[in-house]
Order: structure tokens, then sequence, then C-alpha cells
DNA sequence: AATGAATGAGTGTTCATTCAT
DNA sequence: TATGAATGAACACTCATTCAT
């Protein structure tokens, strides 16, 4: 009864994850981040994988159920990682404009220590969004980050903090605006990041105010 | 062994393409596109591609030097016709909100009718790895747009039109915004691209306006 | 559009199975009957299969949906040839008795030239009837040689010939009489045919006569 | 590293095999017949059986040499417990005829409570290469069956109470009417066994009869 | 006596590519 | 100009087996 929650997929009784069990998890996912990040998610197959994490292929199967179990783990890990970055430092500010520049400057931060496993879910999103039977990535996941802009824009809304425009695409621009970044950090690692998460401040400050 | 850039072999009398020839890349370019945009670049395979094109799969051999300079292509000519659409709409503006609005237009006006195309380049783009320079997706085709949002901006900013601030950010992010639609208009066709369109006008002119 | 009954699984536009279609799917049909009857079913792998017929293991999966779809045909093909061969010698007998007779008699000719057939099909059988999703086989094929027998039963007690008894169960017994032989055959070659299927003509002549 | 014949690996004082020892191996194998029978031989991997016993598959490894040997062993205690039911009500007999009736009688008997273990027996049979010497299923195994019925049948000749014949042809049919059964009977567990095993006795005793 | 971890060979299958025709 | 045939490498995945503990 192979889980992706629960452990490997062979014991007999179970407690909880092993010592050991955590660590393989976390070595594997980090290794498929950067695989994904560094050689495209369609050339980052079990092997590639694998080789990256000086692993066999099967110790993977050992501990995901298949492929599509572990790439749904890099998103989940890396998005949760990417809320509990977030979220506290969002929640702290009152006003909408406060939560606005949290979650820019927030997300930038967590960004210059997480490039690679943003690309990554950047890359399972699009590979996932063609058209498979089976999500890989759940809508629900997919438009996290947005919900969250769109719903602080609307405070913004009800405040009178911000001008009548629709939350939704707005929300949808930020985003963008902040997923374009990791590609450019890649290729240049002396990107100043601060910089560039200010003048997207800037910009959709003005954007959005009344 | 037809390279890419010239036609198939020919050491007659002949110089340019022939005129079958032309209409094969272009159909086969055509399919290739309808069958990322329908199951995914994963699952766009040469056979898969060349069953819907009707053809066998070593006409595509025979046309292109393999998979990834068939995706080149398609790469490029969804590019190049995109910019030829958009082009002339912009110059034809003098003012650089004229040409803000007019790529921004236009953008969306190319992207109701080249959906399919605009779907798999985003595709070939981050299944091949992110944003560096790949077989598939030059630096330089992965930038031009946002190039000429650039220069737009910079334009503005020695016009007085547009505020100080870092061209290359917000071309990116503006660049972002607008690729962020097809997916949403894909999943639902009856999306108002306009209104979309027109909303992230104002965001942005707000955003850059000095 | 693969299918089994049809040809391979690239082309652009087919007419009919091309000479060197047809051979090799019958080379292929031998090929895997060679090895199910030597090595048993779990041992008969593609690659097996392909080593014996001196191929890649891809061409099987050029020529066949995939390893059922060969299992499937190879059944299919030996039954076909087998009551291609018998059919018309029963027909020919007007009592029930005769083709009693004639169905023993052509069985074991048959067997005699087809040996590795028979004990590759009664393989894949009781492979197929584990429990797997798909069938394998169907439950028409599997039990057609018994149904023929049934028949001739039935026929032979509305005549007066044979005794009231279940037609059912004493086919399934003939059949399984008849199936007994082949791996005795395969173990010793000089095994007397005609001899151990007139042995059994005898014990169940009586046991069905009236 | 547990031999077959002998126990685990005990350099102690003990002969014998333990308490603890002799279970295990007892469960491990009624799970491997449970799978066997249940999903297939060719899908009744270590890991399913180990599961269906609650252990882990290191234990199976254990207590035997490798899956062959375990399978050996299915087919050992399967066929001795069969033996060991029926042998009694033979040998009670004093008449060939009335062997013939026990044989029968009882081995039908024995397949209503036994039909998970025949059905595992024939799926291994028949898995391992038709049915000559395969490290799976001796020779002398599998023909151990069809000697005690040729026994009988030639006590019986020379009794005078069975006619003259091939003993070998008729015990190999009489235990084919048998061993095809247990199919039927999985499928529809309504099955009339003791009228399917009085048909056959009906067939058989004409067909022997002097 | 038993486990969890790990491995390497092997499974069926897909794929881009080559080549004679 | 285009095809059918064939290949070999790679794919995700399964399996029996080994081993330290």
């Amino acid at each position: 009864m192979p889980s992706s929650s629960a452990g490997p997929r062979n014991p007999g009784i179970r407690e909880g994850p092993t010592f050991i069990e955590t660590a393989r998890r976390a070595q594997i996912i980090e290794s498929a981040i950067q695989a994904i990040a560094e050689v495209g998610y369609a050339r980052a197959s079990l092997a590639v994988i694998a080789r990256r994490a000086s692993i066999s292929k099967s110790v993977i199967s050992y501990y995901f159920e298949g492929k599509d179990d572990l790439m749904h783990q890099v998103v989940t890990v890396v998005l949760e990682e990417g809320v509990a970055a977030m979220q506290p430092a969002i929640d702290a500010e009152p006003t909408a404009l406060g939560k606005l520049r949290a979650y820019v400057t927030s997300n930038v931060a967590y960004m210059r220590t997480h490039r690679e496993g943003l690309m990554a879910v950047v890359a399972i999103f699009s590979a996932s969004g063609g058209g498979g039977d089976t999500p890989l990535v759940s809508e629900d996941m997919a438009t996290a980050g947005v919900r969250m802009m769109a719903d602080i824009i609307e405070l913004g809304q009800k405040n009178g903090e911000f001008r009548e425009c629709s939350p939704w695409v707005a929300a949808t621009a930020i985003r963008a605006g902040l997923d374009a970044i990791p590609p450019y950090f890649a290729a240049d690692s002396t990107v100043d990041l601060d910089a560039w998460g200010a003048e997207l401040l800037a910009l959709f400050e003005r954007g959005l105010a009344s």
C-alpha cells in the first residue's frame, strides 16, 4: 500500500518514517529539483536524477510511488516551504499595501535560496498542463500563489487602498512577474534580486493605487 | 540530410526551396504545434506529429535535421509571425504610450488566433530547461519579446512619458503578464481576452506613468 | 491506430499487409511459440523471443501492439490452424462415432507437426487464467475445443449412438486427455502418437458407448 | 542461508526445525498458494506473498533458498498432502475398481478443500516450462499422480478386472480429466464436484471394463 | 529471528533516427 | 520525394536477492 505521504513500499508494520527514510526522500527530492532546473523537465529522467544523488534508480522507486509521485512531492515541498516562508510576513502586515510588499519581498527572499526549486516547479507545472490524463499538479496547487495575491488585492479594494480592477488579472500579472525572475537569476547569479523586487513593487503599487 | 537553414540537399541547379518543400515544412510545423498544444510536449512524439500530418515519420527527418531542429523552427515561426503581426501596429504609433498600448493590444489579438502556437512555444521553452541557451530555444529568441518592450519603455523615459525605472524589469513583467494568459484561455475559451488586455494595460500604464 | 489484425503501427496510408510484414509476423509468432514451449511462459520474455528470431526487441513492438497482443495472436494462429486441420475431417464423417474418431485422430496428427504450438497455447492459457485484468485469452477461445467435442457427443446422444451423460464433462476429459500428450512428446519424440490416439479412442469409445 | 531441505542455519546444539520455523514455513507456503491462486503466477511476486503473510520479504529469503525453492516446496506440500489424503482410501479398497473409485472420489474431495493449492500447482507447472524437468517441478513430482493411477490399472489388468490397454495412457487421461476441474470450480464455486467425479468415473469405468 | 535498505538485472515499451528502395 | 523497415538507446518500473543491523 505505497503512498506518497507514508513510508516506503515494503515493510510489514510501520510506525513512523525512519531517520534514514526522511533523509533519502529529501535527498531525492533535492536531486530532482537540481536536475529539472538544470536540464529541463523533459530530460530529467529517473536515471539522471538517480545519478545526481549517487544512488541507483531503484531507490527512487523504493521511496516514491513513481515519477509522478516524485514530481508531485517536489511541487508540494517547494510550495509549502514557500508559503511557510511568506505567510507570517504577510499576516504580520495590517494593510493591503503592507501585505503586497511583504508578499513580493518575502517571495524574492525565498527565491534567493530556493531558485532551483522554483524553476523546477514552474517546469513541472507547464509539463503537466499540456493535457496528460493525470494532473501531476492539482489545479489547487497551481493557482495557490495567485489566489493568495488576489485575496490581498481584494482586501485592498474593500479598504479603499487599491483602485477597482480585476483582482485575478492583477494577481496573475504579479505572480508571473515574480516567476519570470528565477531563469535570469540562474543565468547570472549577480542579478540584484532585492532591486528587482523593489522595481516590481514600484510598478504594481502604482498600478494598483486608488 | 537537409539542414534547418537550407532546404533538402539539392545538388542540381536549384537554389531556393521548392514550392512543395515550403508547403511540407509549414504543414509539419503546424502539425507539431497542434500536437504539442493538445497532448503536451512530452507526448508530442514524431510519430504523433506525423500521424496528424498524415505522413510518415521519415518525412520529418527528411525536412528537418531532427526533433530539436523542428522544435527550434516551431519557436522561430511562431515568434516571427508574432513580431510581424505586432511590429506595424507598434511602429504606427508615435508615442511610447501608444506603442505600449499597441504592443499589448496586438499581442492579445495575436493570441486569439494563435493560441496553440503560443502554448506550444511556452511548452517547448520550459521543457527544454527554464530559459537558458539550449538547442531548442536560443537566448536571443527567448528575450526578443522582452527587448521589444524594453525599447518602448526606454523611449518613453527619454520622452518623459514614463517615469524612471528599470526598463528590463518592467518589460519582463509585462511580457510575463501576457504569457500567463494562454493557459487560462486554453482551459476556458470564453475568457474575455480584450478585457484581460485592457486590465493589464491599465495596470502597467499607471505603473509606468511619470 | 495500431491493431493486431491490421499492419504495423506507423504508416500513412495502408492497403494490405506487405510480403515482408507477413513474413516477419509469422517469424515472430514462431519464435514466441518455440520460446514458450522451451522455457515456459514465465521466462519467455520479449528479449528471449527476439533473440531467438535474431531481431531486436523493437521489431516485435513494431509489428504487435504489445506482448499481450503477440500472445493473443499465437493462440489465434495455432487454434485456427488446428481447427482448419480438424474440421474437414470431422465434417466428412456422418456418424457421431466417426466424428469422435476424426476429432481425436486429426488432433493427434496435428499434434505431430505442431507440438510446440499446442504446448505454447496451453502455457498461455494457464498463465492467462490466473486472474489478470485483461483476459489475454478469451473465454470463447479457451473453450472452443471442448465445445466442438461436446457438440459431437450431444449429436451421438440424440442419435442413440452414445449413452446419456454430461457432454461437457466428457468433452472436457477428452480434450484434457489430448492436451496432456504434447509434454510427453516433447520430452521423448519417439512417443508413438498414433498408438496414443488409438488408446484414447478405445477408452472413450467404450466410455461413451450406449 | 537456510537450505530447502534443512532449516535455517543453526550451528548450535539443535537438530530438527524449531517450532516457530515450521510455522513460518507453513505460513509462507500458504500465502504463496493464496497469492498464486488469486493473482496468477506472473503477478505473485515475493513482495505480494510477503504482504499477504504480513511479514517482510527478507523473511522469505531467510526460510527459503529463493523463489524457485519456495515454488518447489509449494508443489511438494500440496502434492504430498494430496497423496496423504488419497492413499489410505485407495489402500483400503481390495479391488482395482474400488481403488479407481477411491482415487477419483478422494481426489475430488481433496479438490474441494484444497482448490487454491491445486490451482497454484497447475500454475507453477505451466509457468515453468510445460512438463519437463525444471528447477520448480521435478519430473518425479509431475508424474507421481499418473504413476499412482497406472499402478492401479495394472493391478486391475492382472486381476482381470480391466481390459488390456496402455496403463500409462489411461492413467494420463484420468489425471488430465481430474486436473481440468479446478479452473471451472474456481470460476464458479457452485460446480457440483461430486457429480463431476461421478461422471468421470462412469466414463472411465466403462472405458477400462474388461 | 527478522527488518529496512539497497542493488542490479531485467521487464515491456517508446522514441528519434537511419537506410535501402 | 517519400516510404516501410529496422535499430539501439533510453524510459519508467518490477523483481529477487543481499546485507548490515
